[in-house]
DNA sequence: CCTTGTTCTGAACATACGTTCAGTTAATCT
DNA sequence: AGATTAACTGAACGTATGTTCAGAACAAGG
């Protein structure tokens, strides 16, 4: 096998990658074509099909490439004692990993319907997956009583989109740091799960 | 000027309207065409042009008529006395508003990019009018002392996110009324402003 | 140095796109 | 009844789309 050093199979496939998530970001899946991309990415386009084997998915492979990665970093978080210590660092957790890819969260929300059937399934079980660990926090502190929250379930749903809307407005280099941000959001947080 | 009666104009336009705001909705702006409204509206895809100049013109019109209706429905509202149950007023009138579009909220969320850049900045601009009306019971619920919230800008954006969120989840006919979706959400966001 | 196999180009394929427009249909007015 | 005109069809315009593929370029292994 030729050309193990050197390739440039190693610098074009994550450049193709990069760019596709950029671009997907700015104008959407649909508005993108290959050739745009294959322009910014510097080769003919063609070239691209030796990275994808169609549009489709390069588009599911960006996706599913960030729920693995969301997934298994909240796994290897620690886990602190206490639902209401779970809950912050799921707060913080959630704020920082988003706001480190915006691009991945922002595709991430607005493609989904570009998916294929069968691949939108397997995004949306992932998913699931996650906001599922946000509502055990919530019910395992419901039911210790260190939360008042009448609906667990919606009440995940709230904070999620409440989080994940950080994205939305956060700019770096603004007037507050993500620890900032975080300190904020999880004030709010905590007292919106409080019996008060 | 002929035919003002029993015109087709008054059946096929808002047919074009709803049909394309349903197709925009489900699929997005760039991957409809024209030819598929058409289709769905049951004409021959040059007549959509009796009914707007280009397909960009259709998308900002739905925009535009959506983000009219918003605030002037909001200018309508009663205006309680005192923040808390502005605030309250406030939650209570988003989510229902919300409910009651989901298309034409989707589309106002998901397509912003989709817009030429003169005619985002006038959706834009409309926004801004209306979360500032929720930035404002704030900022005067926090100088009277009825709220306790560090940062109001920050906290209307929480706010309006985890709002705004009920649409992604809420499908008529589940297990709960809008107004107890209503109350339960008014609940966290009364308890995520106060004082503890 | 010559073969091997990866990476890429350049061109082509069929299809779809947004938009325009001459011409047809039919409802209304005089 | 005839004139007027809104509403629509059917076809065409040029361009763009995703994808394929034969062949060129070229780096490494024997």
């Amino acid at each position: 096998m030729a050309r193990t050093q050197g390739s440039h199979s190693d610098i074009t496939g994550p450049k193709v990658r990069d760019t596709a998530l950029r671009l997907f970001a700015q104008h959407g899946y649909a508005a993108v074509s290959m050739r745009q991309i294959a322009r910014e990415v510097g080769v003919q386009v063609g070239a691209l099909y030796n990275y994808t084997p169609d549009k489709q998915a390069l588009l599911f492979s960006l996706l599913k490439g960030h729920m693995d990665e969301l997934l298994a970093t909240w796994e290897a978080e620690p886990r602190p004692e206490g639902s209401r210590h779970r809950l912050e660092a799921f707060v913080r957790f959630h704020i920082r990993f988003n706001l480190d890819r915006p691009q991945a969260i922002f595709i991430s929300y607005m493609e989904l319907r570009n998916l294929a059937p069968e691949n939108f399934a397997v995004i949306e079980a992932q998913r699931k997956v996650y906001e599922g660990a946000l509502e055990a926090i919530l019910r395992d502190g419901q039911s210790e009583g260190a939360f008042s929250v009448p609906d667990t379930r919606l009440a995940s749903y709230a904070l999620i989109a409440m989080l994940t809307g950080v994205n939305t407005w956060y700019r770096a280099g603004g007037r507050l740091s993500i620890e900032e941000v975080a300190d904020i959001y999880w004030d709010m947080v905590r007292k919106s799960v409080s019996a008060d």
